[in-house]
RNA sequence: GGUCGUUUGGCCGAGGGGCUAGGCACAGGUCUGCAAAACCUGCUACUCCGGUUCAAAUCCGGAAGCGACCUCCA
C-alpha cells in the first residue's frame, strides 16, 4: 500500500509530502546525547519521536539508514570559567580517563533505551572517532574563504557566508542585525571578528585533556562540527531527513547548514524535523536548569528534587513513559505531572489488556460492527505528521468494540478479528513500538497455574463457598494479580 | 528587549470556519454473591477584547499569561 506520508518541515513552516531523494532509500540523521550523565526524561523524547520515524519509514517499505552520533567531545561546560570542555571536566572530577566516563554514560544511555524499547541506530558515530573528518570539513570551509584563522581556533565567518550565500537564519528566523543588537559579551569574543561567529576549531587551553592535533592548534573541534561530518560521511550529501530536539534549531542546525552550505555548495539535508520539549512545572526540563527527573529514577520511582521533595508518586514504567510521550504530538510541549503519568499507565494497561482480549474473542459467522475502516485511520493519522494521538485514539475506539465483542454485546467475524489483530500489531508494536511489559518468559507456566488457581476458585464460587473464593481472591491481589469475573468464567491480569 | 511558538473541560491532550477526538478522574446505571473489570449514560471546553462571516475554539487585528531560542547547553 503507497502511503502519502505528510512531514512537518522547520525549514518551509509547513507540512511536505515525503520523497526520498533516493527512491526505496531513506537516510536519518538525529542529535543524539552527549555521554556526561545520565538521561533524563528530555532525552526520551527525540530518542522516541523518532524511533518512531525510523519504524515508520521501515513499515513503510523504506530501506532506512539512522545515524544518531554520540558526543563525547568538544562541548563546553555552560559555567565552567575557562571554556572546559564538559567530558573532560566531569573526568578531572572523578579521576576517570575521559574516554571512561564516556563509555559508561553511553552504556547507561543505551540501557535506558533499550527499556523504552527503542531501536537502536543503523551507525552510532562518536564524535572522537571522526576528528580527521571534522578537520576536513575546516579546512574546506576555511578553503572556501568562509573562515579564518584567529590565535589557533578557526571560525565561521557568518557575515561573508550572508554575502555570498543570503542563506544564514533561513532555518531559525535569526536575522544578522538582530542579533548584534542582543549579543552578549562572552569570553573570547576578542579572537572572532563578528560576534555572530562560531568556532569550528578551538585551540586547548593547557590544561584541557582532550585534544588532538591539526593544522591550527592542539585542540578540539567546534560545537557543530561533528554532525556535519559525520551525517555527510555516513548518509552522503544531502540526505533525507534530520532531526532533534527544537531547542538545537539555534544554534547548532543553523551552524550545520552554514557549515555544508559553505563547504559543499548546498544544503545538508532536505527535511528539518524538530520534537518539542518536555516541560516540568511549565519549565522546559533541562541538565542546565537541574529540575531533570533521570529515566532511571522513574523506572524505580526514586526521584528527590534538591529539596528533598518527592516528585514520583510511584514508579513508571518504561512503557508507561513511551506511551505518555506518544500519547502527545511530537511537535507540541507535553507538561510531566504524576495525574498525566498514572493517566497515561491505565490507558496503556487498557490497550494492552484490549489486546490480548482480542486473543480469546470467539468468532462470529458475522460482524454486527464494522472494523474495517482502522486500519485506515491509523495510516491517515500517521502520515499526517505522524500523529500519534490520533492513532492511539483509533485504537482506543478499537478497543471498546473488542471488549463489547467480549461481553457478547457484538460479533465479529474471525476475518474481522484477525483484521483487529493486524491494525494492532501494526500500530501499537511495530510503529509505535510498544510491548507488553506484563508478559514474561514464564507466561506459560504462570498461564497454567493461574488456570488451576481460577479453576478452583470457580469451584469453591458453585458450592457458594465464598469464604475460600475470596480467600484466593484476595491472596492473589496482595501478590499483585486482579482477578475479573465475567460471564464466561475468571479472566486476571498483573496489576 | 528581539524572534518564534503556545493558551482547549477537574487533569492530560487531538482538532483547527458549520459535522460534540481520545484517555484519565468523577457521578449514575447494567452485569455480579460482593468487589473489580467491561459496557451504557452524564459531565460538552476552547485566555480576553475587537473584526471578517449566514456561521469562529478554528480566520484577521490587538492585549495578557506561559514557554523556547537569542553564539560556545545538546
Amino acid at each position: 500500500m503507497q502511503q502519502q506520508f505528510l512531514i512537518y518541515n522547520t525549514l518551509s513552516h509547513q507540512k511536505e509530502l515525503f520523497t526520498p531523494i533516493t527512491p526505496g532509500r531513506v537516510g536519518m540523521y538525529v542529535c543524539g546525547p552527549t555521554v556526561y550523565g545520565d538521561a533524563h526524561l528530555g532525552h526520551a523524547r527525540p530518542a522516541i519521536t523518532f524511533d518512531v520515524l525510523y519504524r515508520y519509514l521501515q513499515h513503510l517499505g523504506y530501506k532506512v539508514r539512522y545515524v544518531r552520533n554520540i558526543t563525547d567531545v568538544g562541548h563546553l561546560e555552560h559555567d565552567a570559567d575557562e571554556g572546559e570542555d564538559k567530558i573532560a571536566k566531569k573526568a578531572r572530577l572523578e579521576q576517570l580517563e575521559p574516554m571512561e566516563v564516556a563509555q559508561y554514560y553511553t552504556n547507561r544511555y543505551h540501557a535506558a533505551m533499550d527499556r523504552l524499547n527503542v531501536l537502536r541506530p543503523s551507525i552510532e558515530p562518536h564524535a572522537s572517532g571522526h576528528i580527521i573528518e571534522q578537520i576536513e570539513l575546516v579546512q574546506k570551509i576555511l578553503d572556501a574563504g568562509l573562515a579564518y584563522v584567529s590565535n589557533g581556533s578557526v571560525y565561521f565567518d557568518i557575515r561573508k557566508y550572508q554575502e555570498e550565500t543570503h542563506r544564514y537564519g533561513q532555518l531559525s528566523g535569526r536575522v544578522i542585525d538582530e542579533m548584534l543588537a542582543t549579543t552578549r559579551e562572552l569570553d573570547g569574543q576578542e579572537e572572532k571578528r563578528f560576534a555572530g561567529d562560531f568556532a569550528l576549531w578551538k585551540k586547548a587551553s593547557p590544561e584541557h585533556i582532550m585534544r588532538w592535533p591539526s593544522p591550527w592548534s592542539d585542540g578540539f573541534p567546534g560545537w557543530h562540527a561533528e554532525c556535519t561530518a559525520m551525517g555527510a560521511k555516513y548518509l552522503g550529501s544531502p540526505f533525507d531527513i534530520h532531526g532533534g530536539g527544537m531547542d538545537l534549531v539555534f544554534p547548532h542546525h543553523e551552524s550545520e547548514i552554514a557549515q555544508c552550505v559553505a563547504s559543499t555548495g548546498h544544503a545538508p539535508c532536505k527535511y528539518w524535523m524538530h520534537n518539542n520539549m518536555i516541560t516540568i512545572n511549565g519549565q522546559k526540563m533541562g541538565k542546565s536548569l537541574g529540575n531533570f527527573i533521570t529515566l532511571g529514577e522513574f523506572f524505580d520511582g526514586s526521584h528527590k528534587d534538591k529539596d528533598g521533595k518527592e516528585m514520583l508518586a510511584q514508579p513508571y514504567g518504561p512503557m508507561t513513559i513511551r506511551f505518555f510521550i506518544l500519547q502527545a504530538h511530537y511537535r507540541s510541549t507535553v507538561d510531566f505531572s504524576n495525574e498525566a503519568l498514572q493517566a497515561a499507565e491505565k490507558g496503556y494497561n487498557r490497550l494492552m489488556q484490549a489486546f490480548k482480549t482480542l486473543g480469546s474473542l470467539q468468532p462470529s459467522k458475522e460482524s454486527s460492527v464494522d472494523v474495517k475502516g482502522y486500519r485506515q485511520l491509523c495510516y491517515d493519522a500517521m502520515n499526517d505528521d505522524m500523529n500519534t494521538p490520533i492513532v492511539i485514539s483509533h485504537l482506543f475506539d478499537a478497543a471498546r468494540v473488542i471488549n463489547t465483542v467480549n461481553d457478547h454485546k457484538a460479533t465479529l467475524t474471525q476475518e474481522d478479528i484477525d483484521e483487529l489483530k493486524s491494525v494492532f500489531q501494526i500500530f501499537v508494536f511495530d510503529v509505535m513500538g510498544l510491548r507488553d511489559e506484563a508478559s514474561s518468559d514464564n507466561t506459560a507456566l504462570i498461564d497454567g497455574l493461574m488456570q488451576m488457581i481460577l479453576d478452583v476458585r470457580a469451584t469453591a464460587k458453585a458450592n457458594k463457598d465464598w469464604a475460600t473464593s475470596d480467600k484466593i481472591r484476595d491472596s492473589l491481589s496482595a501478590l499483585g494479580i486482579a482477578v475479573k469475573d465475567g460471564k464466561d468464567g475468571a479472566t486476571w491480569e498483573l496489576k
